[in-house]
DNA sequence: CCAATAGTGTCTTTCAGACAGTATCAC
DNA sequence: GTGATACTGTCTGAAAGACACTATTGG
């Protein structure tokens, strides 16, 4: 025997105050909201993770910090959060990646010194020859990081090291049956090139034909000529047929159901 | 050659304004935050799931459509998303379900008629007799829906159309291999009972030996003496070791790699 | 005995994992 | 030829799918 209310607790008390379409000078408190976006490469046979460093100066929170690229949603420019999302990561890399997946959101009042704040979290996987010039052209603020020695120790600005936790999670567990890693290469790859993503993000060997077979199977790639190899067998070029979808393995890599 | 802006732009915006605790008088419009529920079910063998009509009068959008539980995030009451979701999970179900899982967000500048706002959706999945009481000792404004019927034709309030169909999907594919139809039963209940749950939200049905193989080998039920049964072989009851978390199987339920 | 549902055994097929073998380049 | 890397073939073992079989209740 329970009770149930019976309107929207929230959404009564905020329609008391009997503003419809005004967005400003209300009584109740709203919330910040903010995206960030977690960036991905492989760069020198590590995972790594584009981080902006926080100004030194102002009155802004964890001055001096790295952080996760993002910021307040703008009412104005931003129509959608994915939008947001695409901006802030264009901003900072100069690649316009066609893969952004939504990975969560945080918000709770004590994760911003200034207040109530929510963010919604996007990330992305991008190749990292493209971006190291950018880098080069710039200041110290803008970065990569090895992903493991950020996450321990841990020290990033408000809650993103629990962010970038989930984010290396979510990753490290697609990989096991999806084709993700192909977003960390330019085009065209050859099939050994991307086996070697796969390996630095699962952080061990793969078979090679128990590999190729699968991603050949995945029907995802197309053939593009041969690269130029060194000194050896040239391999064949492959690149997205949809440079936007996912292609998801009917299983995972290795059945980790050994107990 | 990209150019790469060094600070975040609505950070430096906003700061701009140069007040960093007020959280009111800003010049930045602020987004609508807010936080909905889609709590599933099963009922009369099919998925069902709780829709909640709005407000035929005032001046709020979609007056007397129907939305899935939700509402603004209250600064002064909710100490985080999750916080808040879990009580409006509980004001219109009564239900404290520990399985809580977050959707996912939604935020546009055209989803809400009185402007920007971002919402934070959660999904949960409760047993459906529990509820039914609740249901009867209230009005017309609470009820459960039959998830097909929902779908087709659409016509929820605000974008809550996609965002069933986002949990639809989330749930179809997660419980191909995991025990999330666990949480759709009162305890203890028993492996056919677990079965049906599984052939309900799938649409199909599920051999009984791999079926029971499977659970088993996921080592998250515990024996609990026998169902009483109706006049037949009584089973086993079970119940959750864990109510909390959620067991992965290694594999799918059937391999959908057939082309 | 029968009906009905719970639970098990057994065969087959499929497929990942392992690894050995072959192919094609530079020198 | 050698060395190096790309690519393929084959065997094996584990597990899912299908389905027949046994078990335990009430009447």
């Amino acid at each position: 025997m329970r009770n149930v209310k019976i309107y929207w607790s929230s959404m009564t008390t905020r329609s008391a105050s009997s503003n419809r379409n005004a967005s400003r000078s209300r009584k109740l408190a709203l919330p910040y909201t903010t995206v960030d976006v977690v960036i991905f490469t492989v760069l020198d046979d590590a995972l790594q993770v584009l981080l902006v460093q926080r100004r030194g100066d102002g009155d802004e929170p964890f001055p001096g910090r790295w952080a996760l690229p993002g910021g307040f949603v703008d009412v104005e420019a931003d129509s959608s959060l994915e939008d947001c999302a695409r901006r802030k990561l264009e901003d900072k890399t100069g690649v316009a990646s066609p893969y952004l997946e939504q990975l969560g959101s945080w918000g709770s009042s004590t994760r911003d010194p200034r207040g109530w704040s929510a963010t919604h979290v996007y990330f992305t996987l991008i190749p990292g020859q493209d971006v190291s010039l950018v880098k080069g052209a710039n200041a110290a603020d803008v970065a990569w990081f090895k992903v493991d020695e950020v996450l321990h120790p841990r020290g990033l600005a408000f809650d993103h090291d629990d962010i970038l936790q989930s984010a290396v999670e979510r990753l490290r567990g697609k990989v096991e049956y999806t084709s993700l890693p192909a977003f960390l290469l330019p085009e065209p790859f050859t099939l050994p090139q991307l086996q070697r993503m796969y390996e630095v993000v699962l952080g061990r060997p793969v078979d090679k034909s128990g590999f190729r077979t699968r991603m050949l199977a995945g029907r995802f790639l197309e053939e593009v000529g041969y690269a130029d190899g060194e000194s050896n067998r040239p391999a064949k070029g492959y690149r997205l047929i949809d440079r936007l979808s996912l292609v998801v393995f009917p299983r995972t890599f290795s059945p980790r159901g050994a107990d």
